[in-house]
DNA sequence: CTAAATAGTGCGTAATTGATACTTAGTACC
DNA sequence: GGTACTAAGTATCAATTACGCACTATTTAG
């Protein structure tokens, strides 16, 4: 097994793994990986498609993803002005390993579902 | 691509992409899984074993993996006193999806890092 | 009844997320 | 120049969620 142990904060800060995972796996970083899959999209193009993330957050989500090299983002100088998002090849290739991930999540949602009202009774 | 549009809370909710992902992809399910991918352990040595998980967030994260069916819970009434835990079915189909993401994690931990401190040039 | 070991809870605090309204930037029109 | 229009964020404060620590509960041996 990967070696996920970690005593105290600081190990876990330093465990690669966990140190990686905690920059994808959050409420909506894969979310916005879905989005830019195709092609790339500018700042309220992807507000819209995800729907319901407010910009505070988008914009959070997008300067970590930026930083940590999985999107580029470009100023187009307008009119009108427009900023685009563009998932980097580091990106393309974490979208290979998190889309089954996220097919799984569409192919046992009633398995989980039914696992939860067997529960409860 | 997949939908993952959501309008409302109420649609995000109904979403079942992001209604499971939402259940496995916070802090620490992902590291359980991996604690009992192998074996069954006990809560003691699950806590051991992730090593900065306090009591109560381990307790709510297994009963959380519990109700939506990843995993199982026997009591051995004791001595001494003894709860296992272990990775249904489902849990182990699950596993097989998000291995790969860790092992990306570890392959691709380095490239993030450079990302970074280019970044911050 | 007391003790020892394992499993879990309660409660107050800290960090994150969220909603809403506001600010900045670039350009065109008057 | 001044006003307006559109896109891209920010600021502020409230609400929610997660965390840390100490405490409680259960089971059986002696």
């Amino acid at each position: 097994m990967l070696d996920i142990t970690a005593l105290t904060k600081e190990d876990a800060a330093t465990c690669p793994v966990r140190s990686v995972l905690s920059k994808v796996t959050g409420k909506w970083q894969i979310l916005i990986f879905l989005a830019l899959e195709d092609e790339s999209h500018r700042f309220g193009e992807l507000k819209r498609t995800v729907g319901d993330i407010t910009p505070r957050v988008l914009t959070e989500n997008l300067k970590s993803l930026e930083r940590d090299g999985f999107l580029t983002r470009t100023v187009h100088s307008g009119p009108p002005l427009a900023v685009s998002y563009e998932l980097t090849e580091m990106g393309h290739s974490f979208i290979k390993v998190i889309k089954p991930v996220v097919f799984w999540a569409g192919d046992n949602f009633q398995s989980i579902d039914a696992a939860r009202k067997k529960f409860a009774s």
